[in-house]
DNA sequence: TGCTAATTTCATTTTATTTTGAAACTATTG
DNA sequence: CAATAGTTTCAAAATAAAATGAAATTAGCA
């Protein structure tokens, strides 16, 4: 049962609560479309329609997770950047505020988890490129046309991201 | 141990072998990044590089995985339309083929996967508005940034897949 | 400096996902 | 239409990912 609203009123306490609810859900599912787990997503998605930084043992409380799962979440979006600190005079617990800018969020995370692979994958073509260069084997054709388009692949992905860091600045 | 190239010069085996596991390697990692499991990647990744279609068991027996992951995995390929059957006249097996052309790969996954959740995102965002309407909780200009942004988001987001997809006509 | 609140770490448990393989099913062909 | 190659299905096993919570660590304060 949810406790009573204190001096202000009832109805904007449980619309904030339905915002809340709302916000989670909808992060929750678009961290888990980025492959972050569940937690993650709550943490994020509480955070971002939160008025006021919260501290983590309120972030535990009101999702009710452990500790553990918040304070790995919380170092997860921290190394995103998805969420930073701030001070709050007279109290010790670092207090946590959702970074709203979904450009810085989402180019760290294209940093971080896709230019890796597209990197790794202008090696790997080369190699093969230099694999049928030198060894030509049969069907010499079709492999270099498999090739091309694996090349036009991550080309154009290469040209996708400066796009949408443009889109995002919203 | 494997056989020995039949008639063809052995060096065209090896480097057959070699475009093989790059692509494997490569497509492992692409779908993984695309949430999809690592037979899903294998397959595609086996049938991509693949001058000629590929029976079912042919792929078992190269990639060393159960006929039960392969008939799963060329399931879900089907699915979204990255592999499709041929008719190989006096057999009568499957013969598998890869579909080369990424942008229909790619357009199949979004409808799929991501436009659903850009729908209930549209949904969820009204939702949300008529909360914030009929309730005017406090820190009501906060939410309705928020609120402001998260649309902003999922416009861009509807904007970027028709970029993707010219993008991907490569 | 010593005390304690706050946080992190990490071995263990829980949960979710993927693979396996054998049985059930389907479809071709002799 | 019977035999069987080919394929799918699905319960169980294996593996991988995430959450837990208690111990260890860190950092603020008296």
């Amino acid at each position: 049962m949810a406790s009573e609203a204190s001096f202000k009123s009832k109805t904007s306490v449980s619309a904030k609560r339905e915002l809340e609810i709302e916000s989670i859900d909808f992060f929750v599912r678009m961290m888990s479309l980025l492959g972050l787990p569940r937690s993650v997503g709550e943490i994020y998605g509480l955070l971002y329609f939160s008025p006021k930084a919260l501290p983590m043992d309120q972030i535990v409380a009101k999702l009710d997770i452990s500790i553990g799962s918040a304070s790995q979440g919380l170092k997860t979006l921290r190394s995103i950047r998805a969420v930073r600190t701030t001070y709050v005079p007279g109290d010790r617990r670092d207090h946590y505020l959702a970074e709203s800018e979904f450009r810085r969020l989402f180019s760290t995370f294209i940093k971080d988890e896709i230019l890796p692979h597209l990197e790794s994958a202008k090696d790997r073509i080369s190699r093969m490129e230099k694999v049928l260069k030198s060894e030509s084997p049969e069907d010499k054709d079709f492999y270099n046309i498999r090739i091309e388009k694996l090349k036009r692949l991550t080309q154009a992905s290469g040209r996708l991201l400066p796009m949408l860091a443009k889109l995002l600045k919203l």
